[in-house]
DNA sequence: TCTGGGGTCCTAGGACCC
DNA sequence: TCTGGGGTCCTAGGACCC
């Protein structure tokens, strides 16, 4: 059974379009946490070459020029338009793996026809009229295949956001026709790396010798030489992975220098990691707290450091302790940080509680639990805040900027568009 | 003045086991 | 001159993804 991706193009400008018809076919640019940098643009910034990861700061005559539209990046809405897409998808094929917030893999049959054509213009008719989000679509054997032929739908303009390397005769011609930086896994290290070495293209990389290959990148390279071969190698996960992780992390908007707003951070952002542990039922081990200074001055600082919990856990009170009592080993009195952010790491379903033999703590007791679950419920249903910990502080000056925010349209009854006839 | 955030996988090397 | 062999587990760091 072919594998086929689907991915929404220019994911995060459509959504901002999708919600404010006013932006529509203009060009438009989405900024990273703080309005840094260009983390998304629209075919029409793009076509008047806004290129990606550029800092606000340095292109903001460009874009006055231009007549650009800004908008600060509203991770909510584009979360919802991704569940959206998902359910979309998902109602249109045998097997689906949601692989980013924008992009898909799935499972379809090739009708007794071949030609899948039908099936993915019906697809695409169906997000359009939907969501008003443009999608593409790539048919292959293996994934990789698969994400090649997606980047070939979009860059050969005749085959209007479809492309099925299944069907065509002449693989290698259009093999040819990717660059080596495109193939999916190929990273700027990789694609220096094969330049030298005159791999210029996907066909190139494919054919070239393996034992070169995986003495220059171990299995992996392997891997991705047989996927493009149209061999599977990376397996299709039709049900998530539980997480290994949970990282939450930002940039401040002014960098700060007081242990005392550097806990206020660092609260924030476990209460938030501890949220997150909870929605997915899982518990953390072990809890990393990070710092940095800018990348950008001279005397960069760096450090982190990490506590084993005596027993994993979700709870916030629990972790709060943990990473509050490291601060005092990351901070440094004569370093501007700029950047903060906390790791749970080692995470285990909260089903299963492995004890510890030496423990001193107690089990937890219901009430404890239902206190939690009580915030949790508090601040799902009246926004986040609603009730929060002392420890975060009141002011918060160092909180993220984002001066060009939309409106949270399809998540908050005040925020709904309204059409008038 | 201002330069994103959240992940995974692989490998090498050290510590340890019998 | 000479220093066992075979293995696991853990961690840090690199590379990559979106």
């Amino acid at each position: 059974m072919p594998i086929a991706l689907v991915d929404s193009n220019n994911f995060y400008a459509a959504c901002e379009q999708s919600i404010d018809p006013s932006i529509a076919n203009r060009p438009l640019v989405i900024l990273s946490n703080n309005d840094g940098c260009v983390i998304a643009r629209s075919a029409e910034a793009r076509a008047m070459g806004v290129s990606m990861g550029q800092p606000y700061f340095k292109i903001r005559h460009q874009l006055e020029r231009i007549g650009a539209e800004i908008r600060s990046s509203n991770y909510t809405l584009y979360a919802d338009m991704s569940q959206r897409l998902m359910s979309i998808i998902e109602a249109n094929c045998e097997e689906i793996e949601a692989y980013s917030i924008d992009e898909a893999f799935v499972k379809i049959s090739r009708p007794s026809n071949d030609i899948l054509m039908t099936w993915a213009r019906r697809l695409r008719e169906i997000t359009y009229q939907r969501l008003s989000l443009p999608i593409a679509i790539g048919i292959g054997e293996s994934k990789s295949q698969a994400k090649l032929a997606n980047h070939l739908a979009k860059t050969i303009t005749s085959c209007s956001g479809i492309f099925d390397l299944g069907i065509e005769n002449d693989q290698d011609y259009f093999l040819k026709q990717v660059e080596v930086r495109n193939v999916w896994g190929v990273g700027p290290k990789f694609a220096h790396w094969c330049h030298i070495h005159g791999i210029h293209n996907a066909l190139q990389l494919r054919d070239m010798p393996s034992n070169k290959l995986k003495k220059k990148f171990g299995v992996k390279g392997i891997r991705l030489q047989d996927e493009l071969k149209g061999h599977r190698c990376i397996n299709f996960l039709s049900q998530a992975i539980p997480k290994k992780e949970a990282c939450v992390s930002n940039s401040l908007s002014r960098p700060i220098d007081s242990i005392g707003e550097l806990r206020e951070i660092i609260a924030t952002h476990t209460i938030r990691a501890s949220e997150k542990l909870r929605e997915h039922n899982q518990n953390a081990t072990s809890i990393t707290i990070f710092v940095r200074t800018s990348f950008y001055t001279p005397n960069f600082y760096s450090q982190s450091a990490t506590q084993r919990l005596e027993l994993p856990s979700n709870d916030t009170r629990v972790l709060l302790r943990a990473a509050l009592s490291l601060t005092t080993k990351v901070f440094h009195p004569n370093y501007l940080l700029i950047k903060a952010g906390v790791i749970m790491q080692k995470l285990l379903s909260a089903d299963y509680l492995q004890l510890n033999l030496l423990s001193t703590n107690e089990l937890k007791g219901s009430k404890d639990e239902s206190l939690i679950k009580a915030i949790d419920n508090l601040n799902k249903r009246y926004g986040r805040d609603t009730v929060y910990w002392a420890a975060c502080g009141i002011n918060r000056k160092w909180k993220i900027r984002r001066s060009y925010l939309s409106a949270l349209a399809t998540t908050r009854l005040s925020d709904i568009p309204i059409v008038r006839a």
